[in-house]
Order: structure tokens, then sequence, then C-alpha cells
RNA sequence: GGGCCUGUAGCUCAGCUGGUCAGAGCGCCGCGCUUACACCGCGGAGGUCGCCGGUUCGAAACCGGCCGGGCCCACCA
């Protein structure tokens, strides 16, 4: 438990004991090791008696377990175990859990596919049930019917085989997630806190059914969202048809020429002149001869088509809203199943009418078109052919077949689309949120703002959490649908398939005088939008609820605003009246060479486990915690090799920097010992990187945070180690001793700038020398490492060995040549650093003789006149 | 059509609210096994900051327009 590991914010800078540094250092193995012992050592485990003002909490997406991890959720997850460490080391107890998103078509698809099953919600359960054949792949051969709950109970055989890969990944990647902590979108407790709230939602009127027209998928002959459409081109054809008029022809133009018998009026602008004389009149359909009005509405718009529209029950959404605001009559003619109705409609006009509509009755809308517009061409009514476009269509953003749009009773949850104050409080919630980066924010207002209707939740497919719902039957065996029959709070979750309600038994389901199960089930974001009530434990943990709710954090990708933020956000005001959390981390895409976004079609993915395997885990952290949120990152090895290089550079230079003195006598890490004047002015430049990086940090700008701290880590290594590591070689001598502790106490500070991001590496080096993990040691903070030096000294020593360097380079010397004479041009801003630090400068250059300084205006420092003495070729 | 992001060395990107910058790393060229590191170190070359105007004493940075890339809405007659 946390506790064996103080985690105090003030923990003094002066522990510290002998040290045990590896003779050759190396990234190997590090990731099993140090996951075995943090596991051991329960390091990331939750204190849940921590108050909700020490907690940090992460609302961490769920992932998807039926597909399969890609680079692109490293890449985000990353971003959000950064802010993790940090906040932990900060001293917030993180609460920090997994999830698995199991609940949904790929993993009913998945489920079907691998055991030979489909689910059949009518049957009752089998408690001995066993699949005929597990491990199939592909969609061959017949698929037993089993109930819903053999159907979930398979579905969580299945999933905990991938979430065991899941969770191996996650660790190997270094993500310091509570593991004892995960939750199933598909599990028991989810589907109680789904239905849980749902129920709530009813008693306060906030969730309603309704029958009425919407989008609907035939493949999946599933009602469907508006945040789940996508528009998508598809290729049509503008028919021109003659409607019969009084006096003539009136043409219009459609693309859906099948849907003429579902006719309810022709529609054309109030002001266009062309049609005034129609407005009130009527015309007659071609071929099935219905009396149809000629209206004027101000959505017609004169410039499309023929300027006048066919109003159809229902082509589209335009349709939709003619046929409320104008009272029209419902004709549908378009089935759940994609085809036309088999019942011959009663308002076709004649004999023949009827004739015709019988050769379209049960063809797909496709081949009924063709039938009409070879009829049409038959009677006349065809003015011209067909003219191809291309036009946009609504797809369920799962499917491959335009939306129809059906009547249907559906479940709903008011989210502001019909009601402006709920949407003006829905908007002040977006606002009152924290995102990261702050333009995401935009992108929830244009999408609140855009709603055109409540969110629809009902799906009529199988697998996922049911409505909580049964419905008396009347005497004629009809349900009664405004009394439904509602299971109490205690009792979720519940199957209404094969559960029965209270004062009914089981043998009353489906006949007359009994009961009847909702057949629908959730939409997977109503689950989804409640992942901080089913993680913090809203329906059966009160007390751990209110130490992390509201949350501190929701991670994710800017893809799933309007579903997976906004209906989150929709949940927490209706149940909590408060935001679900504060603060929103959006990470971007991960695209690949060629500046597309990265797909799972083939060619262009990279499998997580090799990547982490190829470079280690910290080199694939580091190149994605060097990429902004909300920016998209190109997929770079280059930036990976960069990171381990990074990486190695740690161990080496610590390795080094704990190397100076005997290995059994303590390193003080006490600032007081710090008296060379350079040594001073290199802590005050990290007293800056920690105060800066901090801010950073705090701002969710880990980029920054990381980018300070590397520069500054590079020049200690190639400059001031150089600098100063003869004096620290030395005898003790105050100046020795300024210098190891110096080293030593940079290092500490560095270790713990660098934790977040390359837990790895910095636990190893750690673990050499200091007790406890690097991962619950206290962020640094700057006041010890403030000194009255000036930072500047650094670079200015920085420079002069440079122009040493220089020298010896140009030369093509080895460094190690010496200078027995040398003239040293410094600029004046440069002159107190170059003399305060004129003996490491010496050492380090190898200038054994003359080194006089000259004055200089550059900007930076000039060796001029140098002896140099090549050390002797190696016998 | 509306909105958001983006266009800086060959590559990936920094450049915060206009006045040391024209920068870093990779790559490239040259040199070097220096008692942490050759999974390395040192030095060097490389850019009209997309284009055109404007504001200003001064713009890569601010404004307008255009061009190019990415994404989100709307567009089904």
């Amino acid at each position: 438990m946390s506790s064996e590991s103080p985690h105090t914010p003030d923990a003094p800078l002066t522990t510290t004991g002998t040290r045990q540094v590896p003779d050759r250092v190396s990234l190997d193995g590090v990731e099993t090791r140090w996951d075995d012992a943090w596991t051991a050592q329960d390091l990331y485990a939750f204190d849940r008696t921590a108050t909700r003002e020490q907690v940090y909490s992460i609302d961490t997406p769920p992932p998807t377990v039926s597909g399969s991890l890609h680079v692109g959720h490293v890449f985000s997850y990353t971003h959000t175990d950064v802010v993790a460490r940090f906040q932990r080391m900060r001293g917030r107890e993180v609460f920090y859990p997994m999830g698995w998103d199991d609940n949904g078509l790929p993993t009913e698809r998945r489920v079907q596919n691998y055991y030979g099953v489909r689910c059949d919600p009518s049957l009752p359960y089998d408690t001995d049930f066993t699949p005929p054949f597990e491990g199939g792949e592909g969609k061959s051969g017949p698929q037993v019917p089993v109930s819903r709950k053999n159907f979930v109970e398979l579905c969580e055989r299945l999933t905990v085989e991938d979430e065991r890969l899941f969770e191996a990944l996650w660790r190997r990647l270094g993500l310091s997630v509570d593991w004892s902590r995960t939750y199933q979108t598909v599990s028991a407790e989810s589907r109680a806190v789904a239905q849980q709230a749902f129920l709530r939602n009813l008693a306060r009127g906030e969730a309603y059914q309704a029958e009425a027209p919407g989008l609907w998928d035939v493949t999946f002959q599933t009602a469907v969202a508006q945040a789940e459409l996508e528009a998508r081109d598809y290729p049509g054809a503008f028919h021109r048809v003659a409607f019969h008029g009084a006096d003539g022809p009136v043409y219009i133009e459609t693309t859906r020429p099948e849907l003429l018998p579902a006719c309810v009026a022709l529609i054309a602008h109030p002001d266009d002149e062309r049609y005034q004389h129609l407005f009130g009149t009527t015309v007659r359909s071609p071929l099935f001869d219905v009396e149809i009005p000629v209206l004027a509405h101000t959505l017609a718009e004169p410039d499309k088509g023929a300027g006048i529209a066919m109003c159809c029950t229902f082509g589209d959404l335009t349709d939709v809203q003619w046929w409320r605001e104008l009272q029209l009559p419902t004709r549908s003619v378009v089935g759940r199943d994609g085809r036309i109705l088999r019942e011959t409609p009663e308002w076709l006009g004649s004999e023949e009418a009827r004739a015709r509509y019988e050769e379209l009755a049960g063809k797909t809308t496709f081949s009924a078109r063709e039938a009409v517009v070879a009829g049409l061409r038959e009677t006349g009514d065809l003015d011209g052919e067909p003219v191809n476009t291309q036009r946009k269509a609504n797809f369920y953003e799962k499917g491959d077949k335009p939306l129809e749009i059906v009547t249907s009773r559906q479940w709903y949850i008011r989210n502001g689309g019909r009601d402006e104050s709920l949407r003006d409080a829905l908007l002040a919630r977006g606002a009152e949120l924290g995102f990261n980066p702050d333009f995401m924010k935009v992108r929830y207002e244009n999408w609140v703002s855009g709603l055109n209707g409540d969110w629809l939740v009902s799906r009529q497919r199988f697998f996922g959490v049911p409505f909580p719902v049964w419905y008396p039957l009347d005497q004629d065996g009809e349900p009664l649908h405004d009394k439904p029959l509602l299971p109490t709070e205690d009792q979720l979750p519940i199957d209404p398939s094969s559960d029965v309600p209270e004062g009914y038994t089981a043998d009353q389901r489906g006949v007359p005088g009994g009961f009847v199960a909702d057949p629908d089930i959730m939409d997977t974001w109503a689950t989804s939008s409640l992942t901080p009530q089913i993680v913090g434990g809203w329906r059966t943990d009160p007390d751990l609820f209110s130490r992390v709710f509201p949350m501190d954090l929701r991670p994710q990708g800017q893809d799933i605003i309007r579903t997976w933020l906004f209906s989150t956000v929709v949940r927490s005001h209706l149940e909590h009246g408060s935001l679900p959390w504060s603060s929103a981390a959006i990470s971007g895409w991960i695209l690949d060479p060629d500046r597309k976004k990265m797909s799972k079609s083939k060619g262009n993915v990279v499998t997580p486990i090799g990547l982490l395997e190829e470079h280690g885990s910290d080199a694939v952290r580091y190149w994605a915690a060097s990429a902004r949120l909300g920016t998209d990152a190109a997929f770079e090895i280059g930036q990976m090799k960069i990171g381990r290089r990074l990486a190695i550079k740690v161990l080496n230079a610590s390795k080094f920097a704990l190397s100076f003195g005997a290995a059994d006598e303590p390193l003080s890490l006490d600032p007081a010992l710090v008296t060379s004047e350079i040594d001073r002015a290199m802590l005050a430049g990290l007293a800056d990187v920690v105060d800066k990086a901090t801010a950073a940090l705090l701002a969710y700008d880990h980029t920054r945070a990381l980018e300070l701290s590397e520069t500054f880590f590079w020049t200690f290594c190639d400059d001031y180690l150089e600098l100063v590591k003869d004096r620290a070689y030395g005898d003790p001598s105050p100046e020795t001793v300024s210098a190891r502790a110096a080293l030593a106490i940079a290092l500490d500070v560095l270790l713990r700038l660098f934790a977040p991001v390359l837990p790895f590496a910095t636990e190893e080096v750690w673990s050499w020398w200091r007790e406890g993990s690097v991962h619950r040691a206290p962020w640094p903070t700057a006041e010890p490492l403030r000194t009255s030096a000036d930072p500047a000294v650094v670079s200015a020593a920085g420079s002069a060995l440079a122009a040493l360097r220089k020298v010896k380079s140009e030369a093509k010397l080895p460094l190690r040549t010496e200078i027995t004479a040398v003239e040293l041009v410094v600029p004046a801003t440069m002159r107190p650093g170059v003399e305060s630090a004129l003996d490491d400068i010496r050492a380090a250059g190898r200038v054994t003789g003359t080194l006089t300084l000259v004055d200089g205006d550059g900007e930076t420092c000039v060796a001029r006149d140098a002896v140099l003495v090549p050390p002797a070729p190696k016998a």
C-alpha cells in the first residue's frame, strides 16, 4: 500500500546511502523487471482513505477489446500516464483505473464468429450451454441461437483473454494504472449502473419513449442516433418526373423515384413566382394516382432541382420537418428491412395503381427504383433521361447502405436538442470544462448548438444493456407502452427477457393479460457515458464515489467529443448537477509518413508490442510525450531513437555522477555544501527549469516540460559535467565536495523531472542509490536549488570550453590535446562567468600553460593563437 | 457553404501575449575510442520563416486576401 512510501512534498533533500552502480548499464529487461517490482510493491494502488482534495482522479477511456490496440492508443495513453505520474509525485493520490469496452457491435460479431452462436433474446437461459466450437474465424457455418444471458457469458469468457493481452501491453508501456481497479462495460455492475441511471432519467422525465420517424440502418436493422451519422458521397441520379395538374404537368426532380407512392405533397418556396398559381391546388401523382397538395414552405430552395420538391414519408430529414410542420399524412412504403412494404397501401388512387405497387412490393429500394423508372418511361411521365449526380447521403458510421427513415417507437434522453434551456445549461457546462487544448471547446459548442433532436438511446440489437422495462399486455395481447413495469434499483441488473416483473409469473410472458419485455438495448454510449459512475462506485460504494467524483481528468480523442464527452456531460448534468470532470485532455491522431491518418487498413499498421520490444518503452513514451495535446503527430521512428538515446544517456550520466568518492560513503544532497560559483549557477539554472516545467505540466503541456528538462540535461552532460569532473575526482576539499554535492543534487532533481516520461530508466538509476521508488518521490521544487548565482555562468564557461574544443577540432587533433598557451576572446557579458570558472575551464580544456583573457564583443568565446601539444601516439 | 487546426532548414518540430534569434534534434559533411557513454563525443554546412498586401519605428509572430494540407459540421428535391 502507498503508506509504505512517504510522499510528502517537503521531503528533505539530504537522504542517501551507499551506492551500487553497475559496471555496465543497460536498458535491457527494465520493463519487465520494474513492472514486476511495482506490482510486488503495489506501487500504484489507490489509497481510498484519501479525501477528495487529495485525490486526482482519471476517467480513463476503455479500449475496445475485440479490436486490437494500435500505435494511436500507445500515443494517447502515454499522455495520460505522464499526467498521472506527475500528479502522483506532486502528492496527489491518483485514481487511475482501466476499463475494457466489451459492450458493442464489434464484440457481438466477434463472439458470434468465435463460438458459432447467435443471440436470440426470446430464448431461455441454458445453464449447461456449450458452444458448438471455439476459435472460429469468419462467418462460415450456421450459428446456434442462444439466450442473451448465455451470449453475455460467452462474451465475458472471450474478452478475458483479450483483456489479459491488453493489460500486458499497458504494463510493458509502463502505465501506472491501479490494476486492481479494472472494469468491463458489459459487467453486471456496468449494466446495473446503466439501468439505474436510466430509471432515474425516466423518473425525472428526462428519458421518454416516442413513436417517431427516425434514421434507420437496414443492414443492422436498428435505429441510429445523430451522433453516429456519417455523410458520405453516394452516386444517384436526378429524375425529372411529371405530376398531373389541372393546367398541365408539374415537373419535379428527384433522386428517389421509388418513393413516389409515399409522396404526400409538392413543396415550393412561398416567394417562388413560378409556383404561386399552384399553391392551394392539388395534382395527381404519376403511376399511383394519388391526389397531392401543392404547398409552400420556406425550406424549399428555388435553385435546387426544379425548385419544387416532392415530399415523401420519408426521403430525408427535410421531409420529416415538412411532414411535422405542415401536418401531412403518413404514407410509409419502406420497411425496416429496407424493402418496399408488402402490404398494398389503401391510399393508392386506382386499380392500376395498386397493380403497379404490387410489382414493387418486397423489392429493395434499388430494384424498386428501376421498376418505377421503367413505369414512368412507359407512361411518358419521365421527362428526359436520368442525370447522374454525386450526392451526400447519411450512413451509420459502421454501415454500408444509406440510412432510411422509418417510423418506430424509441427511447430518448433529453440532451438539449429540443429544449433551449437545457441546451444553454449544457453549453455552460462546456464553457466550465477545461479543454486541453482549449480550441477543442468549440467542437463541443458547435455540436451542442447544432443538435436537432434528443438523444436516441434505444437500439434494436441483442447484445448490450437491455432497458429494464416490461409492459403489461392487455386482453388482446397488445403492450401498454404508457404503463411500463419497472424493477427497483436493488434488483438491478435485470434482463427483462428472462427476468419477471414483480407481481407476475414466468408463464404470463407474452400472453394476454400478462407482460412482455422491452426488446431493445441501449446505445453503447448510454453505458459509456457513465464511466465515472461505473468506476467510481456510484451505485455500490458511495464512500468511494464521494472521494473521486467529480473527477479531475477525462483523456480522449477529438473524434468522440460529440459522443463520449458530450454524453458523459449530459448524464452527469442530469444526475449530479455538475460536470463529470474538471478537465479534458484531447490527444491528436497519429499520421503515417504520408500524412494520412494511420488506420487499420493493411500496410501501415505497426504492432505496439513490436515497437516496445524494438525500441524500449521509454523510447516510445518519449516519442509520444514529444507531441502536444490536440496536435496530430507523425509516426516517427527517429523520435523514438532519440528517446532511447536520452534514456541511455540518463543511465550513463548518472553512473558517472555517482562514481565520485567511495561507494560506501554516503553522498550528501545538502545544498549548503555547494560553494563553487559554477556549481551554484548550475543549480540556479536547474531551479528555473523546475519552475517552468512544473508550470507547464500543471497546464497539461507535457511537451514543454520535457523539452525544458531535456535541454538542460544535455547541457548539463556536455558542458557542466565536463567542466567539473576533474575537480570532482580530487581529494576531498571544499571545491571537490561542492562539485560532488552539486552533481548529486542535480541528478536527484533530473531523475524526478524525467520520471513521468522515462519511468523505467529513472527508476533503474534511482534504485542504485535511493530508497523506495522515484515514482513515489516528491516532485522537485525550486526553492532548495535557488542560489544567488547567475545561471549564465554555466553557459559562459561552456562557451569558453567550446572555443578550446573548436581549436582542437579544426586542427584535427584529439580533445585530450594539451594547450600550452592560448588567448581567449571573451564577450564582456561572459567575462565574470568565465573568470569565476577559470580553473574548471583550464582543466576541461587541458590548458596546461598560459590562458589569457581578452575582451571581445561577439556572442561566443573564441580561442586564438593556441599552442597545441598532441598526445604521444599510443604505443 | 460555415467552423477549427495547420504550412519555419532535406525530415520531425520549438519559437509563449510583435523588438538578440531565424532555433533544436535527426539526417548530411569533417574530426576524434578524451579514466560515464562508439546505443558515444567534438566541430561544421543548411532556411526569401507558403504567397500577396496592410498595421507598426520594427512582424515568422498582428490584420486582410490568396494558395496548399488535415479535420468537423451543413448540403440528400
